[in-house]
Order: structure tokens, then sequence, then C-alpha cells
DNA sequence: TGTATTTGACCTTA
DNA sequence: TAAGGTCAAATACA
């Protein structure tokens, strides 16, 4: 098991130095060029993001290997959950990292991962929904024991990419206000593995592939649709505090970029590790940076962020076999600065 | 009219 | 066999 854990992550972390040095040379190429300052951002964001992967890997799994799951979790992998090793789960798991590129119909097969996310409702505005994927919603059911129904959801993307990714939502018992979020699956599509940005503007829209167009304007309607059941939810649930399921939008293209219309709100809302992930980088909007003051406990298997003043919830999860990963902290905008330089290097110092 | 959500029925798993 | 998970028809919505 060790074993399996150490080959893990020397082979992630020789694949996030090479992509690094990969993009690098891109990144060259680029500065020789006429590409546009977006082009240059991006691989710029992608090379951080390698080089803290690998830092992660480093530092982290030298002092307590046997987490690799976190580690893939906190370097942005999130479609790529691994076995917590001695997990009860860990063969599933072994099995699941095998056929990683071919992710089997059958549930027990999928690879399972699960964080926690907190609603505030203070603002009007409920944050963990996005994770920066687009989700379908297929179902609901009742949970023998619990008190509010489990919401099935799958990657938008299942039919046209052949996207398996799914996710499950439930409303904690003990604190409504908490919702466990379980993912499945790893996202094949092409959202999950270069999340499409928003546009900065219309102007940059018309610059964008023609085919651009359409997606964004469909985004920008799930982010309007977001906001809309959004407040719908929250004054339900100030209202009730017992009232039926909350339901998360199912799609909606993500809160890496804010609009206008929500940033003067404090928004509390869970990071995947997609949002670590540079492959989202668009300079004019506002987008999380590289994940710099990441901060983690070996002993809880807790990823966090510094930018969470406010709300760390505990990992533990009523997930009784699943590896169980927590991802969640929070995120108020007004105090992230737009402009931030996404220099980490006195990040791991 | 196309897409998303709801919900009862059916399937799978433990 | 019960509970959880998924399907798919009906419905809602833009």
């Amino acid at each position: 098991m060790e074993d399996n854990s150490m080959n893990w992550e020397q082979k992630t972390l020789i694949s996030e130095l090479i992509q690094g040095m990969e993009l690098a040379k891109q990144l060259r190429v680029h500065l020789r060029s006429a590409s546009s300052l977006e082009t240059k951002d991006l691989l710029v964001q992608k090379i951080l993001s390698s080089y803290e992967k690998a830092l992660l890997i480093l530092r982290w799994g030298g002092g307590s290997m046997g987490q690799p799951q976190s580690i893939a979790a906190t370097a942005g992998v999130p479609e790529s959950p691994i076995s917590i090793n001695g997990s009860p789960r860990s063969e599933d798991f072994d099995k699941d990292n095998h056929d990683c590129g071919d992710v089997s119909k059958k549930r027990k097969t999928l690879p399972k991962w699960t964080s926690q996310v907190k609603v505030s409702s203070e603002n009007g505005l409920e944050g963990p929904h996005d994770d920066g994927y687009s989700w379908r919603k297929y179902g609901q059911k009742d949970i023998l024991g619990a008190k509010y129904p489990r919401s099935y959801y799958r990657c938008t993307y299942r039919n046209t990419q052949n996207c398996w990714a799914t996710k499950q939502v439930q409303r904690s018992d003990d604190n409504p206000t908490i919702f466990e979020i379980t993912h499945k699956g790893k996202h094949t599509c092409f959202q999950g593995n270069q999340s499409v940005p928003l546009p900065a503007s219309p102007e940059k829209q018309e610059q964008k592939n023609p085919n651009h167009d359409k997606q964004i304007s469909h985004q920008q309607q799930q982010l309007l649709n977001f906001q809309k059941e959004l407040r719908v939810n929250t004054e339900e649930f100030n209202n009730t505090q017992t009232q039926p399921p909350f339901s998360f939008p199912s799609t909606f293209g993500g809160i890496r970029s804010i609009s206008p219309a929500i940033d003067n709100s404090s928004l509390v809302g869970s990071f995947s590790p997609s949002y670590i992930s540079p492959a989202t980088p668009e300079p004019n909007y506002f987008s999380l940076p590289a994940c710099p003051m990441i901060s983690f406990d070996g002993n809880h298997n807790a990823y966090r962020s510094e930018y969470d003043s406010t709300e760390i919830l505990s990992a533990n999860s009523s997930s009784t076999s699943s590896p169980v990963l927590d991802l969640v902290f929070s995120l108020n905008p007004l105090e992230i600065d737009p402009n931030f330089p996404f220099d980490t290097s006195g990040f791991f110092s």
C-alpha cells in the first residue's frame, strides 16, 4: 500500500514537473510571438499551478504519506480522486485508477469523494453551488433517517461528451446550512479538463471562437438563473428553517466569474480544486489566484485556504466507507484583489 | 421549441 | 429485501 502511494506521488510529481516544463516552453514561444496577453496569462497560471502541485506533493507527501487523495484534491485534480490508503474502499479506488479514462457506469467502481459546504444566507446568497462544472439534476430521494432528501446531479455533458461525473447533494441534519456534496466519477468533458471562463467583455466575446458565443450566453443565463434561485432558496430558508429541500441549480457555469449583480454580496462558497487549476484564467475576471496560502492539516485530511476567514468545516463525512476529502472553504470576493499578482514566490517559504 | 426539473418506477447493491 | 441510485416520462420554463 505504501508502495502504491509512493508510486502515485512520484508519478504525479513527475507529471506535474514535466507539464510545467512544457508549459514554460510554450510560454517562451508565446512571449516571442504576438500572442495575446490572455494566452500568456493562461500559460503562466498553468505553470504556477503545476509547480505548486509538485511542491505540495513534495512538501506534504514527505510528512504524511498515505493521503494521496488529499494531495490530489489540493493539487487541483478533482476529477482524479485517489483512495486514501487503508480505507475500506481502497480496492475500489485501485480499480478506478486503472481505468481512469474509462469511467464505468457501475456505481460501485466510480471514484468517490466528499466535501462539505456551508451556506450563507445572510446576504441572500448561498455559495456552494458551483464547483466549476455544469450539472443537471436527475433525481431526488428521501434518505432513511435523514431529515432532508438527497439530490442527484450528473454532468450536463454526459451525453454529448460521455462524461460520467455525478454528485449528490444533501443538507446536513444537524446544521441545515451545511451541505454534504459527494462527487462520483471524474469529469471527462471539456469543461472539466479545460474550464471555459466567461468573457470579460462583449468585445472579448467577439474575439473568441464564434462557437463560444452560444456557450457564453448560456453560461450567463445560468448565472442569472443561479442568482434567482439563490434568492428564492434563501428567502425560503430564512422563513422556515425547515423548508423543503434546498435545490442547487443544476447548471451553473461557475463563480469563477462574478457578475456585478452579485459581487457586493458576501459569498461563501466551496471551490473544487478546479478553481485552483490555472486552466481557467481570465485576467479581467475575478478568479481565484493559484491558491496562495493553502495550508494543510495532515491529521484531518483537511485542505484549507487562508481566504477562508469564516468557515472551515470539519472534514468528517457521514460516509462510512468512502474516502472523505475536505475541500471546504469560503470566499468573500470583496477580499480578493482582482489584480492579484499570482505571485507565489513566498508561498511555500 | 428546446432544455432543465420533477417525480414515480425500476434497477442495483449490500 | 430494504435502501440507495438511476431512468425516463411528464411538466415547467425561457
